[in-house]
Parts: C-alpha cells; structure tokens; sequence
RNA sequence: CGGGAUGUAGCACAGCUUGGUAGUGCACUUGAUUUGGGAUCAAGGGGUCACAGGUUCAAAUCCUGCCAUCCCGACCA
C-alpha cells in the first residue's frame, strides 16, 4: 500500500474521551473511531489488524474440524425466554419490536440458536459429535463500557459450539477446543493466564478464562508463589488461618460506638484493629434478609455466598431491610439476637475475642466468642486475599489482573434440555445432547496486545499481527533517485508477500518516523542520501539500524519477520 | 442506577468568576525558505460555543431543563 492518496491518518495527541493506553494508542493510530459509548468505528488500520487475528482464530479452529457458520444477531426474544436467559440477561440485552410489534432482541450469544441450529443435524447418536463456529457481532448493553475496545456494547466475537452424545464426549471436545485456545493465545504472544471461573449467566459445569496480563484488567487474578494454582478471584477458596488460643477468654460487653458504622470509624474509636473485628452485612437473597459474617478486612465474596445458599439472586439489602433484620440503623448489624437467618465465613469460626455490632444503633459489644454466635449456615463465602494461604499447597497468594480475552463453558445438557436437543441412543431411547461453548473477543485480544506492547512511541506489535510487516520510507520525495527506488522497494516486497507500506507523503523524515512507529509496523527501511549508493537502512520497531545493499533488502526484511515468529 | 467531572473549529485546550468583536497550539489551504526524528515565516479557510427554554438592550458566560461523553462505584458470558 502507498500512503499518498490513501486512507491513512494519525493524531499527535490522546483524545479526551479515551483513558487507556491502548483505546488512545488505537485512537491515535487510526485504527479505531468511538462512535458511541462501548461502539467503535473500526477504520482500516483496524480491519488490517483484526484480520490478522482473526486468521489466527481461523485456523486454529479449522483445525479442531469445526465447520464456520454465521447467525443472526436479530432475534425473536422467545428464543432466549425459552432458555430462561431473557430474565438472566435483563437489561443488558438490546431489545426492540418490529412493525408488527414482535419482540425482538440483538444476540449477546448464542447457545440457543446454535442448539436448534444443531437439531437440523441430530437424530440419533451417530450424528454426533461436531463443532460449529461463528465470527459475528454481538451485542451487550453494558451498564459501563470503558477501555476502548475491552469493555464495549457491540463487538465481533469467535463463538464455538460443541455437540456430543455423552460427558465423556464432551470432555474430549472441550479439551480440543481448549488446546485450540491456548494455540490462539500463543500464536498472538499474548501474556496470558488461563483461570478457574464462575460460569455465571452461562450455567454449566465448568467455565475457565484466558485472561491477558494487564495493569487495566477488570479481572482479579489469584496465582500461588510456589504452585500453578490460577483462578479467578470469584471462585478462588479462601483457606483460614487458626490462630493461637487466646490467654485470656473475654465475655461479652456491650459498648458505646457512636457515630461509627464503618469498621474503619469503629476501629479507630476503639483502637482496634480490622482483624478484631466481625462485620455483619445484610444481603437481599432472593428477596429474603441474610446476615452474613466475614472478618474486618474481609470482602464477601457474591458467587460464593451464592452458591452456598443455593440462591439466584445475591444484593445488599436496602436500609429498610437492614433495619427490620437488625432494630437498628446500617453500620451496627451483628450476629447477637439477629432476626434472619446468619451465615458465617468459616474463618470467623476460628476467631476469638472479637467485636461485632450490636444490633442497636450506636453500640457494638466486645469481647465476644464462638458460643455466642449461632450460625445457620458455615462456608467459604469471603474473598481471597493477597498473602493468603494457597488453598492447593499452602504457599502464598499474590494478584494479577487480566483481561478476559476467551472463556470455555462445559455447558452439560442445560441448553439442550431448553431447546428440546435430543437424540436417540443405542437403546432406541431419548437423550439429552451435551454442549459445550468456547467464545474469544478478537478486538479484545487486539486492545490486549497494545496493552501489553506498547511504549512511548506507541504501539509494538508481534510482527505478523501488525498492519504492515514492513514500512519503506523515502526521506525526500523530490529527490528522485530516493523516490524511485522507494517504489521498486515496496514493489518486491510485496511480490515476496511481505505486507509492505510506502511512505510516499510529502511529509518531512521525523513525521514518518514517528507515523510509522505509532502505528507499530516492525521492520522500516529508510531510503535517504545513500540511495545513489544503492544503499538503505533496515530499522526494527526496537532496536538499532542496520545499512545494507539495495539487493539484500527484500532477504534481510524475510530473515528478520521469521526470526520475529 | 448512585456519586463526580466535562461538552467551545478535525484534535487538544483557553475564555465563563465580573454578560458586550469567537481565541491559542496542532492539523488544513497558498507562497517562500527548508528536508535523516513531529520545520520556520507570511497570508488565509473553517464555529448553531452539545441541545431547548428563560433572564437581559445584549448570553459561550447567569438561571432552569435536557442530551451526550468520561471517571469512581454498583453491574457484567
């Protein structure tokens, strides 16, 4: 491609309404527009890189023998009232009515469609198994978009689908389809962890995450010192700590705190510290009053307490409800005379002589023991936290964050069952299909990798991702030696099927540099003064410059992108 | 949805407190001089000051409403 009459812009500076590095370096580069919150413009740039991404995906998926499909991302609301996804979604599902008043909605992913797609196929258990893909744009309504391309409300996603007769089938397809992802992860040299995750909205048997490394990551990821354990902070157990007995065994005393209702105001009013402390926080469960125990400087974690409870809906309750549970105002629930049902973190079943509120606005009682709490319900319901025991071997626990960049579901036969999926078995009987499904965002891998790869000149990409392999740039455009030989250059590159860009503007040498470095193209070759030679200068993305022959240019470009592989 | 901030040229911003000619830098056009790391000088073009009301002789500026965007939180396959 030549520069000169094409489409190719670049901003010298960050725009406003981008914050993370790569949606500005995305910005920046011309690859990407917002056009609305969490909606973006992808420009050619970006349609050159997403390409390369998605070639990767292809390929690799290609390769497990799944056939590609493409689905609609208009449809009929039953479908997923059917599954019973309508209502799991709510509001973050576009919606909207045809001019006949249909329900309709946009497809945020499609395990429906796919399952009745697949009944076109299975009758009996020889139809099976098979795996379909899609590359199509979904559509969320985030409550929050943000970072650019990593948080949006319509993206392009790679969806498979596995069909199989029996678990262990689907044990089988599930681990090819992961193989297949972790070939995608390393194919794009992303910096990836794969984790243990909740499986949500999904539903199923397991869900693991490829989640990429990053400062910005909205993920906590909880990896061990000394062992491999990865797990995504919202399923990770938490091990608690016993503590040495206690010399002297306090008794309950009810105190005056007033005016604190935060642990950090009771703290410091009592000079306590958070580790002495029981908070009780009352949760909505399923529209039922919980009080739930964790120690001071815990979190509760919601999946968790979820789980425990067998619940489907897990909130904070309202002041109201906090009140009609406790007799007092928020900030002084406590297990003592509570009047709903008390959970408690299994750590605070280790605790002595701690502090919990008192049921009674202004007071907490201190000095209290494990036979003057009564909990109905005893579990793991807290939040791991850094410097924690590993649950697996008994190292210590630090964080990572990571962007959520693919997610595999063993799905089980839940949809299958909703969509009535059945097949004949060897016993002339109806079965249920097993499912599994396998979903990675291209344009999040895409802002992931600028995440990962970028410095102050801007964006660094692996070699074979970027929008052009090589850039040649001619110095002086009026000289026409250089310009010439700038465009037999481009000319053999590209016959040698390099992806090659010609900088022919009639820009001064520093603004093409920097062009061509911003947009991260890794290999450059400057034709300047000694073009008469027949000489020009190789310029990797990082590192220094090498001068060769006019001849050995196209090779040299070839030997570098393969040893950049 | 709660809290906070911001909307002025393609981009980044100033002007608003104290109402009175629409500004600066980058980008763009023309000319000249430049030409190996985001050039210099000169002359230009480009604006519904988010939008809608209101106050006023007069509103980018004050008041009310509203929309959008961003941040923190809640939420999130």
């Amino acid at each position: 491609m030549k520069l000169k009459n094409s489409f190719f812009y670049t901003l010298r500076e960050d725009v406003r309404d981008e914050d993370s590095v790569s949606s500005n370096l995305l910005v920046r580069g011309g690859f990407i527009k917002k056009s609305s919150a969490g909606v973006y413009m992808m420009m050619p740039m970006g349609v050159k890189v997403l390409n390369r991404i998605e070639a990767v995906i292809r390929d690799e998926m290609d390769a497990t023998g799944a056939q590609e499909l493409v689905m609609p991302a208009l449809i009929p609301e039953d479908v997923y009232v059917a599954s019973g996804r309508r209502e799991g979604f709510g509001s973050s599902m576009f919606s909207l009515k045809d001019r006949k008043g249909q329900d309709y909605v946009l497809g945020p992913t499609h395990e429906e469609l796919f399952a009745s797609a697949a009944k076109m196929k299975i009758r009996s258990y020889k139809d099976m198994p098979f795996a379909l893909y899609q590359m199509q744009t979904k559509f969320r309504d985030e409550p929050r978009p943000r970072y650019g391309l990593i948080r949006v409300r319509e993206f392009v996603m790679k969806d498979s689908y596995t069909f199989d007769k029996d678990e262990a089938g689907l044990d089988e397809a599930y681990q090819k389809q992961f193989n297949a992802y972790k070939n995608i992860m390393d194919r794009l040299k992303l910096n990836y962890r794969i984790v243990r995750a909740d499986t949500g909205v999904m539903g199923g048997l397991l869900s693991e995450e490829f989640q990429a490394i990053t400062a910005i990551g909205e993920d906590i990821l909880v990896l061990c010192d000394s062992c491999d354990l990865s797990s995504n902070i919202e399923v990770a157990p938490a091990v608690p700590e016993k503590p040495e007995p206690a010399e002297v065994k306090e008794s309950v005393t009810l105190v005056e705190t007033p005016h604190s209702r935060t642990i950090e105001e009771v703290t410091d009013f009592l000079k306590k510290d958070a580790l002495s402390f029981v908070k009780t926080l009352i949760y909505c469960v399923d529209g039922k009053p919980y009080a739930v125990m964790v120690r001071g400087d815990r979190d509760v974690n919601e999946t968790k307490l979820r789980k425990l409870l067998n619940a489907s809906e897990v909130d904070l309750a309202e002041p109201e409800m906090v009140m009609a549970a406790t007799g007092a105002e928020v900030g002084f629930a406590g297990p003592i005379n509570i009047k709903c049902p008390l959970v408690a973190d299994m750590e605070v079943t280790y605790m002595q002589n701690f502090i919990v509120g008192a049921n009674k606005t202004g007071y907490h009682y201190t000095g209290v023991n494990q036979e003057d709490i009564k909990p109905d319900f005893v579990g793991d319901v807290r939040n791991i936290s850094e410097g924690d025991i590993c649950p697996v071997c008994g190292g210590r626990i630090h964080f990572a964050h990571g962007i959520e960049v693919g997610n595999t579901f063993k799905l089980g036969t839940k949809y299958s069952k909703a969509m009535g999926l059945q097949y004949l078995d060897q016993n002339n009987k109806l079965q249920d299909v097993w499912m599994g499904s396998y979903g990675i965002g291209p344009a999040r891998a895409m802002a992931a990798l600028v995440e990962q790869n970028a410095d102050e000149n801007g964006i660094n990409w692996p070699a074979h991702i970027a929008p052009f392999q090589c850039a040649v740039v001619v110095i002086s455009m009026k000289d026409e030696v250089q310009a010439q030989l700038g465009d037999k250059l481009h000319d053999a590159l590209i016959k040698a099927g390099i992806d090659t860009v010609l900088d022919d503007r009639d820009e001064r040498p520093g603004v093409k540099f920097k062009d061509m470095e911003l947009i991260g193209v890794p290999f450059r070759i400057t034709v300047g003064r000694k073009a008469k030679d027949g000489i020009v200068e190789i310029k990797p993305r990082i590192g220094d410059s090498v001068e060769v022959s006019v001849e050995d240019a196209v090779a040299e470009i070839l030997k570098l992108l393969d040893a950049a592989k």
